[in-house]
DNA sequence: GTCCATGTTCTTTA
DNA sequence: CTAAAGAACATGGA
């Protein structure tokens, strides 16, 4: 469900009903889902009020009135939804936090994850390093070049690392790699300066068109009010295996790379 | 039954 | 030593 585009489109959507807000009653359903095990998130969140939520790569990350924070990652299948006080959690349901503010009504945050690859992780105090790389949308051509050149790795590996660019995931590191005509077992160290700021443009073009569009709906993803996002309809590639390619009618490829199933069109994104 | 899935991390192999 | 491949996690849909 969730990359950079996805994740930001939930953080906008909880943001108007949440910010400001106070934690009037914590249940945990699936105590495991909570990180570090243990963590008694009751305790530290009733009562506390919620200062402010952002996105960093694909985490959201919430900020108390105590300055003590938490993150929550969708994993693949995590949904963060906003439900009346008293609705019935749907099955997979493993977190309710429900919150009530003085200016609105109070209301219920439900973190559903049929899978559990996702989490709640209690931050608290600690502001060290989140190992993460540069936000796609922040992203420099110098910066990418430099990166670029100390690796061999296939720039699509290269591109799913967060250690180097964090909140790109399989949709979006396809279909840059299509807007910018580069095959995805391209060496790093082989793209030239001109393809490097080529990149960097086309990954912050498809994550902005995405943004624009709410991100893609394949099977999980709903932002919090359970709207559906719209991009699905434009990709280029992710998930067209064997369709002709929208630009040249060339069949899209589909290969194995990081585990990970990888598609592109084999006339517009020159050999490797 | 089979294969596949928007993610991350650990282990094994080369 | 490094990097890539593979497996693992858990569930559901085609």
């Amino acid at each position: 469900m969730p990359e950079l585009p996805e994740v930001q489109t939930v953080v906008n959507s909880l943001l108007p009903h949440v910010v400001g807000a106070r934690f009037i009653r914590v249940t945990t359903l699936r105590p495991d889902f909570i990180v570090p095990p243990g963590t008694d998130l009751p305790a530290l969140l009733t009562g506390r009020t919620v200062t402010s939520i952002h996105r960093r790569a694909k985490r959201i990350i919430f900020t108390l009135d105590t300055h003590q924070r938490f993150l929550i990652h969708l994993g693949m299948t995590g949904r963060v939804t906003l439900h009346p006080v008293g609705s019935p959690p749907v099955r997979h349901t493993h977190v309710v936090l429900a919150v009530a503010s003085p200016v609105r009504k109070s209301i219920e945050i439900h973190l559903c994850d049929p899978r559990r690859f996702g989490e709640l992780r209690w931050l608290g105090d600690d502001t060290g390093e989140d190992g993460l790389g540069y936000e796609p949308l922040a992203l420099r051509p110098r910066a990418l070049a430099a990166l670029l050149a100390t690796s061999r790795r296939p720039v699509k590996s290269f591109l799913l690392d967060q250690a180097a660019v964090a909140g790109l995931g399989n949709i979006y590191a396809d279909e840059s790699l299509f807007a910018a005509g580069l095959h995805p077992l391209t060496p790093c160290n082989r793209i030239t300066r001109d393809q490097a700021a080529r990149l960097c443009r086309c990954i912050k073009a498809v994550i902005r068109k995405a943004l624009y569009h709410r991100g893609s709906s394949l099977r999980d993803y709903v932002d919090a009010e359970g709207g559906k996002g719209a991009f699905q309809k434009l990709h280029q590639v992710y998930g067209r295996a064997g369709k002709p390619c929208r630009r040249c009618r060339t069949p899209i490829e589909r290969i194995v790379l990081s585990g990970r199933s990888t598609c592109f069109c084999p006339k517009c994104q020159s050999a490797a």
